[in-house]
DNA sequence: GTTACTTCCGTAGTTGACTACGGAGTCAAG
DNA sequence: CTTGACTCCGTAGTCAACTACGGAAGTAAC
């Protein structure tokens, strides 16, 4: 069986395919977001197509809101171990993700109600806005 | 008219009714997300339920992911004027949040499909939750 | 094998969003 | 009119997530 689908980029090449810079690779390594990398034998790093995914999903899961910690947890997940705690937690993960998107399509609903009336009733507007997420 | 619906709030009662401490407050001032008070003669501020709900709203969009910054120009939409402006921010915002939506509904599926089978095929597997965000 | 470009590493600095401090002033209750 | 709790303010410290620095060592092209 073929271990490694080639891991032949460098840190830099890495770091461009991921859209991240250089220093943020090495961030996440320590953070233990990412792998310890294979090494050349003069101790540079290599790296394959599996960790620019693992980056970009990092990249993703922030913009959504979830800090480098939730995200190191939700990485585990995707490693096959510890299969019940994996369940457990995307479960916990799961319910917070549904209570994010009510509130994201509130706040949906509010913006495009506000775009779509704006220009008709000026003035005293009081937007929907804030109403849109008092639910909490 | 009656302008004010009861400002009797003091900070302290005004942190705790909206879930944040005082210092939070203060700092939400400074940044502009919150209005200069009302003060008493002797220099306390009072609030009124109107920014509770404010500093709620706040609150419940840093979860979603947005910025304080971005939340400031949020608010801004709320107040009514500077028509064309808002309905062109807002326009944007929409756009931001309907992506974010849409990643998050990704990750939705991804989270429950490995809630559902992690117990069925154990051993490699791999979850589809780095994919799921692969879109980008 | 020299040159130019990366990469190595640790440490320090930055930004955003708070959080803590401390001494002076305010206020409601007694 | 004193007492104790709260508030005032500015400045400094904290934490997460980077970002920058700088000299030594690796590497690819000539």
């Amino acid at each position: 069986m073929m271990e490694n689908t080639q891991e032949n980029l460098t840190i830099g090449k890495f770091a461009k395919a991921a859209g991240v810079n250089v220093e943020t690779i090495r961030f996440y390594q320590l953070k233990g977001l990412l792998p310890q990398p294979e090494r050349t034998h003069g101790g540079i790093r290599r790296y394959g197509p599996a960790d620019v995914a693992r980056v970009k999903f990092v990249k993703s899961a922030q913009k959504l809101g979830f800090s480098l910690g939730e995200i190191g947890q939700l990485l585990k997940l995707d490693d096959g171990t510890h299969c019940s705690e994996a369940a457990e937690l995307a479960a916990r993960r799961l319910a917070d993700v549904r209570a994010r998107l009510a509130d994201l399509k509130r706040m949906e609903t509010a913006l495009s109600k506000l775009v779509s009336e704006c220009n008709v009733r000026r003035g005293n507007v009081s937007c929907p806005l804030i109403a849109a997420l008092q639910g909490e």
